[in-house]
DNA sequence: GTAAGGATTGGC
DNA sequence: CCAATCCTTACT
């Protein structure tokens, strides 16, 4: 059936309800589907992203506390958290973890397209991307696979404000 | 109210 | 190298 990608073959949102540091390894190289209203769909793996962990990473946008823009962050791990960013790119992330424990995953890179911006602009996310459920929505979702992927780390970009110890975290991850 | 600056990108 | 462009945040 047609529909079986879009309600049977997913992740649920109990995957993201670990922590951070959990889930990030077991979502890069998974397949990240977006369907469109004129019925085409995107379908490809995830390559690199980002790990934000909590109010005492300085990088996070909730080292500050709870705000309008962050309050997803401190919502149960499994909906998307997007910002503008230097207003005009919209940045894609996976909140993770419990309820109150503000953390999240930046996607920066799918297959054949590199950076955050790029990638967020390709996938058509906007601020209305905010909040949506991956257990549940029809426009976007993650696809299930038992894949193991192989890949590398290295440092978090463009937070040189968080200060030595936060900014040399190899908290970003590229598939090999 | 006001001002500073950003999890970036593309153009010169 | 640097401007774009506007939202969010932290102040006065």
């Amino acid at each position: 059936m047609r529909n079986l990608s879009i309600t049977g073959n997913r992740i649920n949102s109990a995957f993201f309800q670990e922590d951070v540091l959990d889930v990030a390894p077991k979502l890069i190289g998974k397949y990240l589907c977006r369907a469109f209203d004129d019925g085409s769909i995107i379908k490809k793996r995830i390559t690199e992203i980002e790990i934000y962990r909590g109010e005492e990473d300085l990088a996070c946008h909730a080292s500050k506390g709870k705000t309008a823009r962050n309050e997803i962050m401190y919502k149960n791990g499994g909906v998307l958290y997007i910002y503008l960013i230097y207003g005009m790119h919209w940045m894609l992330n996976f909140v993770t973890g419990d309820a109150n424990n503000p953390q999240a995953i930046l996607l920066r890179g799918i297959d054949g397209i590199v950076g955050p911006g790029r990638t967020a602009k390709k996938l058509k996310i906007d601020k209305s991307f905010n909040g949506e459920d991956l257990g549940k929505s029809k426009r976007i979702w993650i696809e299930k696979n038992d894949l193991k992927a192989e890949y590398t780390t290295d440092v978090r970009i463009g937070i040189d404000y968080a200060g030595d110890y936060w900014k040399n975290k190899a908290w970003r991850l590229v598939l090999k």
